[in-house]
DNA sequence: CGGGTAATTGACCCGGGTCAACAGCAGTGG
DNA sequence: CCACTGCTGTTGACCCGGGTCAATTACCCG
């Protein structure tokens, strides 16, 4: 999954393949729905790899508003080099069940001197993340609910394609309308109208944590959605490992 | 300066420090106010190090509301990495005249295996980076114009501090309302409001282009500001170079 | 079947946006 | 030295997108 994810980037050699499946073998967790994964003011030791399942980055303040800053889907890392830091300035959820890989500083390091295809591909990830939190502050700071929401469903929508989550426009999706409004900076009630409208447009369906959205690019024009902020379009082709 | 910077995260040798002079110094470019320094869409082929000034981050929707998602501070990294990609996600503006280094790829590998320090350094300067990302989000998502506007001020304030930009509780501050409220989400209007809501409370003076914060503590208290986020507690003491 | 989580609806309200005019001030050029 | 221009800050009147509160209805899982 993690090496799907990661030739979005570059082609990856068989070998290169083996190494990120051997990573993903060791040390697994399971983490129950509902429970936190990291928690602010931790000592993060370990960089850790989602394996399967939703998870997301979350903030509060003091007084319990709460902003998701951003979706864990299968085959995303969390944090690199987080290591480096003394604590967690934010917590990591499990939105659904969730199977974890724990990488180990070592064995990071191990990784990256094994190829600098992998290297660059988990850098590239990393900076493909920084410039979704962007695209984030420009949705919760700028469009209107109607925009922010529907740019969120495509969004997730695009990379849960990218990692072949995806059959005919249709794919599952255990995200609450709280976790939306936690994501946008909306109330729940207001999500709740938002989504209505876009069904009412024919732009979305959702029900029974299961999206389909049957046409993408009306969607991405209703909502400004601009993929260039994914870095999709094979960035490390340099790298290719058949070139 | 980016020595002054880094040493927010471990104390750096006398070589060390003369290695990032010595890279501060080639390539230096002078911006106008007002002008670009990278335009989204461009090649990004080099790293930048802003030596003197301010800049902005911002990225801009298709109608022209924009973000501003950053602000750059004389002594900070743009962008460790980012020749990685193949077209940037958003531009660098400059708001006040700027002299900024460009660093290529080259330099930045031989300034990395130089020391370990320094590499350390520089990425939790860029994990600093990525958790104030999360903190914006957090403030445009979730607070109050007041304390949007206020944690905004607090955190540039206490980050010019860090480099040495404030004395006495003043400091230069070149940006303006329309700055701020890109920054925040907001109007002009409301910005303008606001400060003299801040002002009012005598939490602030601003004006000519100068900021004074009499009493930093009051102002933590009523903007919700935590400044743990910045990772300024010597994260890399274990690399302290003189211990 | 029961208890907790998630979705939906309606009535009402308010923080912040919009529009428009005006004032201050810095730089620029004649 | 002054008139001009363009940016920045300020104010007032009015409005609306989205929030709040509260109740009700699905769900889902054990």
């Amino acid at each position: 999954m993690l090496a799907q994810r990661l030739q979005a980037f570059t082609r990856l050699s068989r070998d290169d393949c083996a190494a990120l499946d051997r990573i993903s073998g060791t040390s697994v967790r399971h983490i129950k729905a509902r429970n936190d994964i990291v928690s602010e003011g931790e000592r993060p030791l370990v960089a850790r790899l989602i394996l399967d399942g939703w998870a997301c980055r979350y903030k509060s303040t003091e007084d319990g508003r709460r902003q998701i800053v951003g979706f864990f889907l299968p085959g995303d890392f969390c944090d690199l080099n987080v290591y480096i830091l003394r604590r967690m300035d934010h917590s990591v959820g499990a939105i659904t069940r969730v199977r974890v890989a724990t990488i180990s500083p070592e064995q990071m390091n191990a990784l990256m001197s094994h190829s600098v295809r992998i290297t660059h591909a988990l850098w590239w990830h990393e900076l493909v993340g920084a410039s979704i939190q962007r695209e984030w502050l420009l949705n919760v700071g700028q469009r209107t609910a109607f925009e922010r929401v529907g740019h969120l469903l495509l969004e997730l929508f695009v990379r849960l394609r990218t990692v072949g989550l995806v059959t005919d426009g249709h794919c599952d999706f255990p995200v609450t309308q709280t976790h939306l409004a936690d994501a946008t900076g909306l109330t729940p009630v207001h999500v709740n109208r938002t989504l209505q409208d876009l069904r009412a447009q024919g732009l979305i369906r959702l029900e029974r944590r299961h999206l389909h959205i049957p046409d993408p690019d009306r969607l991405t024009g209703s909502t400004g959605f601009n993929p260039d902020y994914l870095h999709l379009d094979h960035e490390g082709s340099h790298l290719d490992a058949n070139a």
